[in-house]
DNA sequence: TGTAACAGGACTGCTTCGGTCCTGATTGCT
DNA sequence: AGCAATCAGGACCGAAGCAGTCCTGTTACA
């Protein structure tokens, strides 16, 4: 459990990619076969990506020949609960978020009702003092990042 | 993302009436179809759930005719990641817990390795620090909650 | 005008989960 | 001793969500 998605941490790696190239390189966008290729993620993949990125306001976007993609905010104003919001939607815990019983809304005494609400919260604050700097910093000790030197997935 | 399953939350309902046993009651154990009856769950599901919880060691169990469960621990000693880490496994973000693949190709380039470990580290403190005792408070009080009632971990 | 790149879906195969049921093993009671 | 109640543990199936791909516009630059 509390396994987030693959698309999650895709999502983290292609905003982390985003801000590796920002510091004053000739182009201040970057499109998504080049992201795609300096990660390695797949091509449609890492698009569908930052098109999710971009409907939900994390990064813009640049539309046209020269166009691309841009971080709406610094890594360090960027907390991870923004990002598994934006790619895996809302941090809801319990399942009564779909009409699935109609007992939890009329009851009132749903068991589910107010319960995980303490977690809940817990955990979305503790999410939210993790910024993506804060990961980048965790990941790039061993061996410092590359470009182009992905091996790719086989 | 973030959705707890509803066996956890099963787990949660069963534990807290495990604890309502009346002390001093004719049976000291409650048996899966009594518990059934009394949270509503269906009884196959309920049992499933008892036989996770008791397999993890957060409850025991009594064998035979007279048998039923009972709490190993009262509910303010269970956190709630006990219980998730009981009925959906461990707390693992990343799909590279176990030995799916020859784990991934290179442990030293693999982009996820360490990247979520603050961010698991962070919801394990969070949810270390809420009890069972502590959600049920959040969940009785459906009428007669109060405003200051809250224990507020900040 | 032509091309490069984003926008926003629809679509499909797959994994996981939720839920049920069946067959033993164990213990108390008659 | 025999019977009944209860837990133990897994097998099984259907449903749901997810990962990944692809297609058809729309926009902006050269
Ligand atoms: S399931 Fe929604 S309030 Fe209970
Ligand atoms: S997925 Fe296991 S180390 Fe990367």
């Amino acid at each position: 459990m509390l396994r987030l998605s693959k698309l999650t941490d895709y999502a983290v790696v292609v905003m982390v990619r985003l801000a590796e190239v920002s510091p004053g390189s000739n182009p201040d966008v970057q499109t998504s076969p080049g992201i795609a290729a300096a990660t390695g993620v797949p091509e449609p993949t890492v698009a569908k990506v930052l098109k999710t990125l971009a409907a939900t306001g994390l990064v813009t976007s640049q539309r046209g020949a020269r166009g691309g993609y841009r971080l709406a905010r610094p890594l360090h104003a960027i907390s991870v609960s923004e990002v598994i919001a934006a790619v895996d939607g809302p941090i809801a815990l319990v399942a009564c978020v779909d009409g699935s019983l109609n007992e939890c809304e009329s009851q009132g005494l749903c068991p589910v009702r107010g319960r995980w609400d303490p977690v809940n919260d817990a955990i979305e604050r503790a999410l939210s003092g993790i910024t993506l700097a804060d990961m980048r910093e965790a990941a790039v000790p061993p061996l410092f990042r590359v470009p182009a030197l992905m091996p790719a997935a086989e």
